[in-house]
RNA sequence: GGUGACUUGGCCGAGCGGUUUAAGGCAACGGUUUUGAAAACCGUCGUAGUUAGUAGCUACCGGGGGUUCGAAUCCCCCAGUCACCUCCA
């Protein structure tokens, strides 16, 4: 969420943002009219609290006199009370539509975004940061790995589909182990690089949904309960970041206690993952799968330092299990809506010959704290301040198999078992055709 | 799922319709004192809105609504916590 006062008193730098964003024409309108909401709304503010304070100043004196049983002189009061209770609903009840609209407003902007944020449409205008690893040539025909799992057995869509529905996979033995062992792996490495592991609920409410971003403007993108949980909407999550950012939703830490590191295995769900009809094949684009997410909650002055130290712990798997892939800074129109600045990491895939996102480091400076109210005092000092949020995956599991499979793939049509995952595959070094 | 008790500031805890502008304590912070520390004493000590303002005013006592001239206090709905019962992995 956008600060109200910046939209206030510097409503010029604003609009410049949101042109870099490649905003419409609406919204740019939109922009003005909150900007005149919030001017409306403080003036009234400013009245309501004046008719308020001589109401219970009146009031109070209705106290004094009748324990001095000066009864007639009460009456005279009590509708001049009531006159003025009368206007202070009627302005009350603007005043507290327009800051619904106020809020409702500044939920549908996004962040405002980072300087090194490169201009551009779409992902053909992300800047290359830097590529690791080669290519690994192949004297055959390198497959996709859903002909490979097909092949050996292991994947199973047509059964998956008739279960659930499309984007929906069965993985079988071996595959599904590797799925395990990716999960383990990815824990363990976080642990090492001094993250604290979680695990949280799959199922959250509106008002972490509204903290992390996701809510109100991409409702369509989630899985939303018929049931509801507390009394509220209930939606499953589609990623981590939701249900542990939201830990501290409402919190006021203290200094010493950030930077927090935070590490979840969670599945996700995404409803939106059909709608392209890309990536129909395989389990690039599913409506459930597996993540290990990073999430660290910081200082202001030291959250770009812990973004990049996050992005180059996601690198640090990649490396660890000999994946050729390339870091790249994302435009302003591929960053996402809560993101000011975001490095996606993409992996080679043999089998697509092309590089897929397979990681996505995101700093959201105060935008998610400013929403979730998420805050820190340092010593000494009487107001708190907002935190900042930052998360990445690390890594996606499903394209993370996807990625070993088409990679380490042999002419016989297994696929080779990276040597840092042998330990969680039961010593095995090769998956191969089931018998 | 059933019944009952409860929900007040970082924590504990008063408050039972009108000097409560939320008492008091603990913790924390600043100061006096001291060679230093402890103790003692003095002071500060929730969040947010409005505002040029650490001034004033206003809101917030789990959330929402209602009664009233006036609500932390009374009523209704919802959520959560705890206890017991029931059920279950």
């Amino acid at each position: 969420m956008l600060d109200r006062n910046l939209v206030a008193n510097n409503l010029e730098t604003v609009l410049e943002q949101l042109h870099k964003r490649h905003a419409s024409e609406d919204m740019l309108s939109e922009m003005n009219k909150l900007s005149a909401v919030i001017a409306r709304r403080r003036e009234l503010q400013t009245k309501t609290d004046e008719l308020r304070s001589s109401r219970k100043k009146l009031s109070k004196q209705i106290g004094g006199l009748m324990r001095e049983k000066k009864l007639d002189e009460v009456d005279a009061i009590k509708t001049e009370v009531t006159t003025i209770g009368n206007r202070l609903d009627l302005l009350e009840d603007e005043r507290k539509d327009l800051q619904k609209q106020e809020d409702d407003l500044l939920h549908a902007f996004p962040n405002l975004l980072d300087a090194r944020v490169p201009e551009g449409t779409s992902e053909e205008d992300n800047e290359l940061i830097e590529t690791w690893g080669t290519p690994r040539t192949f004297d055959f025909e390198p497959k996709e790995h859903h002909i490979l799992g097909e092949e050996m057995g292991l994947y199973d869509a047509e059964r998956a589909a008739k279960i659930a529905g499309a984007r929906f996979s069965i993985l079988k033995g071996d595959l599904a182990r590797l799925e395990r062992a990716l999960i383990q792996f990815f824990l363990d490495t976080a642990e090492d690089n001094g993250y604290t592991e979680v695990l949280v609920p799959y199922i959250v409410n509106r008002d972490s949904m509204t903290g992390t971003g996701q809510l109100p403007k991409f409702e369509e993108d989630l899985f939303k309960l018929t049931s509801e949980i507390g009394g509220m909407d209930g939606f499953l999550i589609p990623t981590a970041e939701v249900p542990v950012t939201n830990m501290f939703r409402d919190e006021i830490l203290n200094e010493e206690d950030l930077p927090i590191h935070l590490c979840a295995f969670t599945p996700c769900f995404r409803a939106e993952a059909g709608t392209y009809g890309k990536d129909t094949h395989g389990l690039i684009r599913q409506h459930q799968f597996h993540k290990v997410e990073l999430v660290k909650i910081t200082k202001p002055e030291h959250s770009d330092a812990e973004h990049h130290s996050l992005t180059d712990h996601a690198c640090g798997i990649l490396q660890a299990l000999g994946l050729p892939y390339r870091k790249m800074r994302l435009c302003a129109g591929d960053t996402s809506f809560s993101a000011q600045l975001c490095y996606d990491l993409e992996v080679w895939l043999p089998g697509q010959n092309k590089y897929r996102e397979i990681s996505s480091c995101s700093n959201f400076g105060e935008f998610q704290a400013r929403r979730m109210k998420t805050r820190f005092r340092s010593k000494g000092e009487k107001k708190p301040k907002l935190c900042h949020t930052i998360n990445g995956s690390g890594l996606a599991v499903g394209r993370t198999l996807v990625a070993i499979m088409e990679n380490y793939q042999q002419d016989d049509g297994s696929v080779d078992i990276p040597t840092v995952l042998q330990p969680y595959m039961r010593g095995k070094t090769k998956i191969t055709l089931q018998d």
